[in-house]
DNA sequence: CTCTCCCGCCACCCG
DNA sequence: CGGGTGGCGGGAGAG
């Protein structure tokens, strides 16, 4: 095996740009943790890659016969390559050092499987075999095991926004052999990342990766279902009691009805699979049912704070008549294993709340939040229960918060812009970064309270938005239902910034931006950001996104504007874009049908199109919204890229756009903000990202009404950008179709700038960073983003931007984050795709810029169907190869039928 | 000790 | 029947 592993390596092997990560990964493997590895691999050529790739050839590598007993291996070895494994062969031989390293890993690999992926995360580290034996010596503890790691490993694989064209099937078993696990962790992941749509079954021991492009969506729909059952009384209730314990008694719990009913009505709306209830047969979903529940309790919670104890008690109620306590144990173990997965998505952290009684182990919710907003009844319950938890914690609010609170509804530009500078003001040395830092972890508490707060003077401000999200009548019910609610939520965006804050202090932020550097590569080295604080182990996570952030949305933003004036690429749909909105969404991009997956499934019918539309804007975590209005060009945008994806340089793009992006941009502007800034310092590391071609992809076109406004140099470079037209968020600007939300503005630091293709315009001062020049990109072509800590960008979007709740957290904005998060509320376009910087690393929240395009790339007409139908990529099809590239392969690919699962999916049809 | 949660037995189902 | 799934809970590492 090995030899011919090797061999083939060989071959190809040349040296490849990717190498560049390899090198870096050697170099980055200080830190031990895989995940960047991983996710460094991912950015490569992310998305479609496969990550498994590498993880596989581990496995394939030499060692692996002698490896170990692993099943597995075995099976691997059993099987000549499949298609993609050579395709990851080839992948892996194009990159040497990749390849060394993963051979090394397997080298190392301990006995067991488990051990692997403890011992390739060392590996990695240390490049060197030296570092390796010690590493296998020491045996993986059990965190290093932990299902946690694990799943950040799994999610390292793929994409957090693949493209729309990409797809990418996971293969169970290749999965557990590539990470030296058993096939029954796997489960435990895919299950959770199941009931959240970013994976969906695609036949036997096949998922497809979905991405998190429908997040924002399934969210939006847990929300509503967890607000239907009434889950924020029942968990105020259980607080305020303090858990007593079981004392609680349902008895009014599920008003609606039947938690059964409710529970299997969650599974439907993962899938939208009525019929096949049957599929749901059993209880085999149980535990992505409770990982729905799990998440809606968050949603639902004012607080966004939800202890265990007091989830096993909802779950077990609702889970069965009768309520064994006796399952408790069981069940709060499951909730360890759903909130590791879940952590690992940065979606919600560990985190104690303090109470009375004592410290009960929790999580909080540092996801988006935003999606709609629901506060209003929340409010009431939160009130109940805030005011307890705040006295123990702190109190402060930060002010941020306070800000955010301000208004998240809607506000302009403008209004982000002062904000943001009177951060800057304020505390010029400081970034906001210690405003929330007086809160710490700690806070939790306290920032429930603050986010209490926060919502209610948001909800008073927000509402008028929360009032456009359709609310499906009762539909809720309906498995399919849940989607349909889902509306549009101009306010989604903010929430990507808040959580970045919660979740990470800053300094974690910092030591994280440097190692990561930002480079290009996005690639975040989580990892070893998780291991600098190895506490935060899932806050790491959670402060993650940030670091994915940057350059890809960057880079859809820069790529957006571009297009708008250029919009070469183009293609051709953006006309329409404007005509039909729903309809071409789903048929227009290829790239859709991620988002149509998650669309049908809502099914909107109620909602016009363009709501649809704006909800995949919502989808990534970042979005950029850029309204079409430009002109219709601006749909157009996009496209094509996406298809490229990979293969255009972003100096093209660069080139192309830039000045004249920038130039529009800059005359749209209306207003200009200088902030000053200080925010971050930056640090010196401004790596230049390589702009990925993922990136490219996004480049798109779109047209973007921003405004940049350069800081003055003094400011530190802070730039902020400003969508010049946006309006108000629920208006639909452009088309009127579509209410965006855009981005208000964006707020970057100058150093960052320079990286910063967009908005600079060659008039930038200089203040940008040298750095960048360093980079291959140089120039305006590339924007590197700086270290994170360094740079902070802060894009706002204009209506919420600030999502209210999560604002409420004591985050900093910007800085906290280190990285910039972006947000960039897609515009309305129709169809947009969300671009997610490649480096799929973790999770993310990506900054996922939507962009617009007509259809994305080469929609096969499988494509096309599947993605209306099914939610997600059912279709075997659709999901694609795993390695391979979807592009011939996925249509070589058998398109398996689908399985039951798959046929579901038409649900969305339904 | 408690908190976590890994691990894997074994029951379901499905094909 | 065999294999994919995944419920479940013993028991042990970590703190």
């Amino acid at each position: 095996m090995e030899v011919n592993c090797l061999t083939l390596k060989d071959l190809i092997s040349p040296r490849q740009p990717r190498l560049d990560f390899a090198i870096e990964d050697g170099e980055n493997a200080q830190k031990e943790n895989i995940f960047v590895d991983r996710s460094r691999m991912a950015p490569k050529t992310p998305i479609k890659n496969e990550p498994i790739d590498l993880s596989k050839q581990k496995k394939f590598t030499p060692e692996r016969n002698p490896i170990t007993p692993v099943k597995l291996v075995d099976r691997q070895q059993a099987e000549p390559w499949t298609p993609t494994a050579n395709l990851k062969m080839l992948i892996s031989a194009a990159s040497p050092d990749i390849r060394d390293r993963e051979k090394k890993k397997g080298l190392f690999r301990p006995i067991e499987n488990k051990d692997d992926a403890f011992t390739d995360s060392l590996q990695l580290d240390v490049v060197g075999d030296s570092a390796v034996d010690e590493f296998e010596k020491q045996r993986p503890s059990r965190k290093q095991k932990s299902l946690g790691l694990l799943c950040q490993k799994f999610l390292a694989r793929y994409p957090s926004y693949p493209l729309s064209t990409e797809k990418t099937t996971i293969s169970l078993d290749e999965v557990a052999v590539s990470l030296g696990v058993e096939r029954r962790r796997i489960y435990d992941i895919v299950n959770v990342l199941e009931s959240l749509h970013l994976v969906s079954r695609v036949a036997k021991n096949q998922y497809g990766w979905h991405g998190r492009h429908s997040l924002p969506k399934t969210l939006r729909n847990l929300q509503r279902l967890g607000e239907e059952q009434k889950y924020e009384e029942q968990m105020a209730y259980l607080q305020q009691k303090e858990l007593d314990l079981m004392d609680y008694k349902f008895g009014e719990r599920k008003k609606d009805g039947d938690p059964d009913s409710q529970e299997q009505q969650l599974l439907d709306f993962s899938e939208p699979d009525y019929p096949s209830s049957s599929a749901n047969s059993r209880k085999d979903k149980s535990l992505r049912i409770m990982s729905q529940k799990f998440v809606m309790l968050f949603l639902v919670s004012k607080t966004k704070i939800v202890t265990l104890d007091v989830a096993a008690k909802i779950l077990i109620e609702e889970s069965q008549d009768a309520p064994d306590h006796s399952k408790f144990k069981t069940k709060v173990r499951r909730l360890y294993d759903i909130a590791n997965v879940l952590t690992s998505l940065a979606l919600i952290k560990k985190v104690h709340v303090t109470e009375e009684r004592g410290r009960k182990p929790a999580f909080k919710w540092i996801g988006p939040v935003d999606f709609s907003s629901n506060d209003e009844e929340l409010v009431d319950v939160s009130a109940s229960v805030l005011p307890e938890l705040k006295r123990e914690t702190y109190g402060q609010i930060p002010v941020c918060a306070k800000q955010k609170l301000a208004r998240h509804g809607s506000f302009n530009t403008v209004q982000a812009s002062e904000r943001i500078q009177r951060k800057v003001n304020s505390e010029p040395s400081s970034p906001y970064r210690e405003e929330q830092g007086s809160g710490g972890y700690s806070l939790e508490i306290g920032s429930l309270a603050a986010v209490y707060r926060q919502k209610i003077e948001d909800n008073s401000q927000g509402k008028a938005f929360a009032s456009k999200r359709v609310v499906p009548p009762s539909s809720g019910l309906d498995p399919v239902a849940p989607f349909p609610v889902l509306s549009v939520d101009p306010e989604y965006c903010v929430n990507p910034l808040a959580h970045p804050v919660f979740s990470v202090a800053q300094t974690d932020l910092q030591a994280f931006s440097v190692q990561n550097g930002l480079n290009g590569q996005v690639d975040v080295s989580l990892a070893s950001a998780a291991s600098a604080v190895e506490s935060l182990k899932p806050a790491l996570l959670a402060g993650q996104p940030l670091v994915y952030v940057p350059s890809a949305s960057l880079f859809m933003l820069y790529g957006s504007l571009q297009e708008g004036p250029a919009s070469g690429s183009g293609s051709e749909k953006d006309d329409r874009n404007s005509e039909a909105p729903a309809t071409v969404e789903l048929s227009s991009a290829p790239s859709a049908q991620k988002r149509l997956c998650e669309e049908r499934k809502p099914q909107e019918e109620d909602e016009p199109a363009t709501k649809r539309q704006s909800r995949e804007y919502e989808d990534g975590p970042l979005s950029l919204v850029m309204p079409k209005k430009l002109s219709d060009s601006t749909d157009l945008a996009s496209p094509k890229t996406m298809g490229n994806r990979a293969s255009i340089p972003l100096k093209d793009i660069h080139v192309n756009g830039q000045l004249p992006a920038a130039e529009e941009i800059s005359g749209k502007a209306t207003a200009t903000c200088s902030v000053s800034s200080e925010w971050g310092n930056p640090s010196r590391n401004t790596d230049v990202e390589k702009p990925s071609k993922e990136n490219e992809s996004t480049k798109e076109p779109s047209l973007l009404q921003y405004l940049c406004v350069q800081s003055p140099t003094g400011l530190n470079g802070f730039n902020v950008l400003l969508s010049g037209s946006h309006t108000p968020p629920t208006v639909g600007p452009s088309s009127g179709q579509l209410p965006s939300f855009s981005v208000p503005c964006m707020v970057l630091p100058s150093p960052s700038l320079g990286p910063f293709p967009v908005l600079y315009s060659p008039a930038m001062p200089g203040p940008v960073s040298s750095t960048l020049g360093a980079l291959p990109n140089t120039g305006p072509v590339n924007f590197s983003l700086p270290g994170l800590g360094s740079i902070a960008q802060l894009l706002v979007g204009p209506t919420a931007v600030v999502n209210p709740k999560s604002s409420t957290l004591p985050s900093a904005d910007p800085q906290l984050q280190g990285q910039p998060s972006l947000n960039l509320s897609p515009v309305m376009s129709r169809s947009h795709s969300v671009v997610q910087s490649e480096s799929p690393v973790y999770m993310g929240h990506p900054v996922s810029v939507v962009k617009l395009h007509q259809s994305p790339v080469p929609v096969t007409p499988k494509s096309i169907q599947r993605t209306h139908r099914e939610t997600f990529f059912k279709t075997p099809g659709s999901l694609g190869d795993p390695v391979l590239k979807r592009r011939e392969r996925n249509q070589s690919r058998n398109t398996s039928s689908a399985q039951r699962r798959l046929e579901i999916p038409s649900g969305g049809a339904d």
